[in-house]
DNA sequence: TTCGATTTGTTCGTATGTATT
DNA sequence: TAATACATACGAACAAATCGA
């Protein structure tokens, strides 16, 4: 029953009957509404809030989890100058360019071949030292209305974005990661690195609650200056 | 009172009174002894089960966990050939040395410098490509009786090993990723690189379930071959 | 094969504690 | 201070899995 009553809250949740950082109702309306005691509901909202779905607040109430920018930056920003705190980037955009998906980009985000596309390329700096270059891909139509001044313009991070304007929220990702020698002119420039210089490189599919594929992120890190972390529990 | 509960059940394991693979008391004599309801004691022990400190089973009891080759291989083995399934990596032993930890190795294992400490390197092959170089540091103090012999003997996992000879839980751990170059001429020949080929080195220290640091491992990876996998969830 | 004893899993209902507004 | 909402704890009943007689 507790499964059953998860499934159906979640399905609330992804038809937007409870909005972002809306409140649901009490434990008690809830039980009643479903039908079953309050410990039951509190083991099927339980499961929820462990998923990171749902927040509860005693005194307050239940609400839909709304991340903030540390929650993102804690989660999924892997980078940090050698032997250094964790340290917030900042980001210099090079383009934003809508074309159509390639055969590796269609497979990633489990869209067909040729659908139309937003390619962005960003390099991001850590205290003066500029440590990856991004290439981004996400597909145009999860991303209704997006555009360079609204991917420009926002105020936090990227998921951030894609959260607060567009409802979709990055749960987990999927990175691999390898070592390349950095032959890419415009890449080595970016990090001001030699031609030929070994750098990270990073391939990461992120996904929202429900598994489905969201955005595609090849990263090229310097690797003389940053490490990835990686924590396994 | 459930969290009070749960540490001294904590406790009871970390001291040995219940050893790996034994069921606890049931339910209801646990909670008779702690004092609680079986509701508490069910919430205390819950709390374990998630952590993977213990297991529950329908009809049998509960148990001191005790993970198996394929958890540790699931969970600790982050290598996979490129865009290949994960396989089992077949393990070559190098040398088993004894010697006093550096500042590095003493630093990571919170032990003191020039303590004794075993130094291992393997190689590891994924159908029949060598993948990875693996240099493995851990404390005498921590492992009493360990030897070649003991350690080239282990019909598992090295993580298998410490649990179920020395009673030592690998529960999480923390690496940092760079791409380097690989200048070392042993090394690359393990490998069978040419000097001077990106690898991915890869530096690990694993913990229990306390946080105590119990392995120091670097790894150099064949990039050309593999890939590092990381889930962030 | 069946049956009963044992053990964990699920659900219910209620009471009380604690944080928030 | 009172009302509201989540957090914790208790106890009981029944379900489901396991094991041995």
């Amino acid at each position: 029953m507790w499964l059953k009553v998860k499934n159906r809250i979640q399905d609330f949740l992804n038809d937007g009957i409870w909005q972002v950082g809306e409140a649901l109702p009490n434990e008690a309306e809830l039980a009643k509404y479903f039908g079953i005691s309050m410990g039951t509901l509190r083991r099927a909202i339980g499961e929820l809030v462990q998923e990171g779905v749902l927040v509860r607040k005693q005194g307050r109430g239940t609400f839909v989890a709304e991340h903030s920018k540390e929650h993102f930056m804690y989660h999924f920003f892997r980078l940090a100058l050698r032997g250094k705190e964790k340290k917030y980037p900042l980001v210099n955009n090079y383009y934003f360019q809508s074309r159509k998906a390639n055969q590796q980009e269609s497979d990633a985000l489990d869209i067909s071949l040729n659908s139309p596309v937003f390619a962005i390329q960003n390099l991001l700096f850590i205290e003066e030292t500029p440590v990856t270059v991004d290439n981004i891909i996400i597909s145009k139509e999860l991303f209704p209305g997006m555009n360079k001044e609204i991917f420009l313009g926002r105020d936090s991070t990227i998921y951030n974005l894609y959260q607060n304007r567009f409802g979709i929220f990055i749960a987990n990702a999927n990175d691999r990661l390898s070592a390349v020698r950095c032959d890419n002119r415009e890449i080595a420039a970016h990090l001001e690195l030699e031609l030929g210089t070994p750098v990270l490189k990073i391939v990461r599919v992120s996904y929202t609650y429900q598994s489905k594929p969201v955005e595609l992120r090849t990263s090229w890190v310097n690797s003389n200056a940053a490490e990835y972390y990686s924590n396994i529990f």
